[in-house]
DNA sequence: GAGGTATGAATGAACG
DNA sequence: CGTTCATTCATACCTC
């Protein structure tokens, strides 16, 4: 039954992952330590979240690092202003918590009697009644020059 | 049960929606954009791509985003097949982990024996399928101060 | 109805 | 730090 070892890795079928897949418990660490106000945790601080994560599965420091990278940059970019750079989008989501950057100096998670306050629901459904498409009239003027 | 929603993604069969799905015209449109030289289209770019397709249909800056990125990762790969060999990193790059074996320093915070496992899973989550964590010792005291 | 293919969506990893 | 690449998952859609 044991099929591969266990490592701390793989979690899919005959996947050779190579990718580092942070579990539930470790999401929601790091997602704490995010709400937090950390956002870019030195050497030393990698050092030990990774050897917290490590608990719950293999973690290296690198994906750590690479998480926080990221988030902050995910984040940012889903609440970036228009500007003259190719970033992301902004057109139905863009609400964001005034969030104080004001780091925590205790945080407590709680393992019991905690309501799941987590939601990660972002999937919209906008069924279209799609009884009949019409082609639609629109003349197509296809131009770079026009964007 | 009748829908009767006049605005969703849905375009052909009575598929409850989910995921976007562009009709020919906005595929059109965006094969004719990619066809022009456009591989990374700016967030105004996007804007006013969408505002096109919007026209045909819902659609997102976030989906436009998404079709491009998707398009020209797959064009690349589909172009890319003659590489037989397992092209694996190296793993000679860690530019974030230049640490080295240097773990479990003076942490001290797996203790208590609360057994209180309250995991409630997403009905619409990827499937994090963390198969039977042997042991789980959870109770976590985090602490921003700690690190 | 089950399976395969095509494609959108998400995220980790890395480049500049 | 922001952007882009690469891998993977989830789902729509088509075929048998």
């Amino acid at each position: 039954m044991g099929e591969g070892g266990t490592s701390g890795f793989c979690r899919r079928s005959g996947s050779k992952c190579g990718r580092w897949n942070p579990t539930a418990e470790q999401l929601k660490l790091l997602s704490q330590l995010f709400a937090s106000g950390l956002r870019t945790p030195s050497t030393g601080q990698i050092r030990k979240i990774s050897a917290l994560l490590s608990f719950y599965g293999h973690v290296e420091s690198k994906n750590v690092f690479y998480w926080f990278q990221n988030h902050k940059a995910r984040e940012r970019r889903k609440l970036t202003p228009p500007s003259s750079s190719p970033m992301f989008y902004s057109d139905t989501d863009n609400r964001v918590a005034p969030e104080p950057e004001r780091v925590m100096e205790t945080l407590q998670l709680f393992p019991v009697g905690e309501s799941s306050e987590a939601e990660e629901l972002r999937m919209h459904a906008h069924c279209r009644d799609d009884t009949a498409e019409p082609v639609e009239p629109p003349p197509l003027d296809l131009r770079l020059s026009f964007l």
